[in-house]
DNA sequence: CAGTCGCA
DNA sequence: TGAC
């Protein structure tokens, strides 16, 4: 495991190769589940409406949403109502391994990049408690990450995330400016049709 | 009226 | 839109 300095920031990690291409077919064809019951939906900008270029779903007991209303997070599908279905072992066990002291994870937010998709720099702010890190887990082909800092106008570093990389977001770095500025087509023979799945553990309310 | 998980 |  490696930390990544920016920004002075303690607390970004970078554990590349975390898992195995079997464990990555595995935990697909878990998410692949929860899609079948939770399709992908396009989320949309609030105040604008404006589309995501990234599509997304969810599971575990909260998901996190947007539509011109706001960002949240909700314990239902927005276009079904139906609950989001349980979150996959391999994700806690990846939590427990990981954030051992921290309370239970409630929300994965599931982001499916198609190879245009992008996601602008922006802060992970939605959760009641930021004392649980945000752990993130990437599927797929290759994509460039960006962190900068806890201001949107500090300095930024790009990094590659493979397939089986996993990213963790806590202590100092908990509120990082971070973004994926593209996908790059055609680097992983793990999802058939190309693109890019990446897994986002949270905590979202204070634990009692 | 600042600020935007967006766009120019 | 939400915070003031």
């Amino acid at each position: 495991m490696n930390d990544l300095s920016v920004n002075g920031l303690s607390g970004l990690s970078y554990l590349p190769g975390y898992f195995s291409r079997a464990a990555q077919e595995t935990l697909l064809e878990q998410i692949r589940a929860v899609v079948a019951r939770a399709p992908f939906y396009r989320p949309a900008m609030p105040r604008t409406g404006k589309a995501f270029t990234v599509r997304m779903s969810n599971c575990g007991p909260l998901g996190w949403v947007s539509d011109v209303s706001g960002y949240r997070y909700q314990p239902h599908h927005p276009d079904s109502g139906n609950p989001w279905p349980a979150m996959p072992a391999l994700l806690t066990n990846l939590w427990k391994d990981l954030a051992p002291e921290a309370p239970d994870p409630e929300a994965c937010l599931i982001n499916y990049y198609e190879n245009t998709a992008r996601m602008g720099l922006h802060q992970d702010r939605d959760e009641q408690t930021f004392e649980a890190p945000v752990i993130s887990v990437s599927l797929g082909d290759t994509a460039t990450f960006r962190v900068g800092g806890l201001s949107r106008k500090d300095p930024t570093k790009s990094f590659r995330l493979q397939s089986g990389d996993v990213v963790v977001l806590g202590g100092e770095a908990r509120l990082a400016f971070h973004g994926i500025d593209r996908v790059l087509a055609g680097t992983s023979t793990l999802l058939k049709n190309g693109g890019r799945i990446n897994l986002t553990l949270r905590r979202v309310t204070q634990p009692m």
